[in-house]
DNA sequence: AAATTGTGAAACCGAATAGTTGCGTTTATA
DNA sequence: TATAAACGCAACTATTCGGTTTCACAATTT
């Protein structure tokens, strides 16, 4: 089972469920208060998110409130870090070409 | 059909395709070359981005050439920009919620 | 102790997705 | 002109995914 922030993060449902508890942690039920559709569907989306440790639930007498957890987002920044040096470095070969083309031509 | 970023994103061999043209235009072929799976299958990875405008196919004579339109790739940031705006104003909250309680304790 | 509340888990269903195979079209080459 | 190469598209398959329904279980409330 694939699991990981890219996939937890491309259901619009889940995403909306970060954006609400970023806030401030909370229940299933109130989650899916917000939403048009069954708290059964709602806590499938939070064990997905759970899984990939983007929440973090924590039990409080019968009630578990869902937190978010910013730090596993790094893996976001650091691949499109990544994409973005492949990407400079594109320029610099095309650079580097130019600067060749024009020593040749002298 | 759902089209966006985050889904396109959301597939790991879609991510690697990225990473390639990330440093330089190609053809599905020479794509295809770097994955265990036939040209077909890039072949549909690259019509997804492709609809997702990640990337722009340019044709050159019978080939064509796929590049990343790294335009496209901030929408991400926007997104992850905002959740961490909503993440702030958490602590925020916290921070006056304790100062209430400092005022109050006076 | 009994009823209620908050929840996860399992079974099931329809839609979407990734992949393969086969085919047709366009461009280049012998 | 015949052949090969590069490619997209359509049909088909297996798997995954999001959602619903039902059930079981633990913590509260009455």
């Amino acid at each position: 089972m694939r699991r990981d922030v890219f996939q937890a993060i491309a259901d619009p449902t889940r995403r909306a469920i970060i954006a609400l508890i970023a806030l401030q942690a909370l229940t299933p039920n109130a989650i899916a208060e917000h939403f048009d559709t069954t708290r059964q569907a709602i806590s499938k989306h939070l064990k997905v998110l759970t899984e990939c440790e983007l929440v973090q639930p924590e039990q409080q007498g019968r009630e578990i409130y869902y937190q978010l957890k910013m730090d596993k987002m790094k893996e976001l920044d650091i691949w499109l870090e990544q994409i973005r040096k492949i990407w400079e470095k594109r320029f610099d070969q095309l650079d580097n070409l130019l600067q060749q083309l024009k020593e040749n031509g002298q």
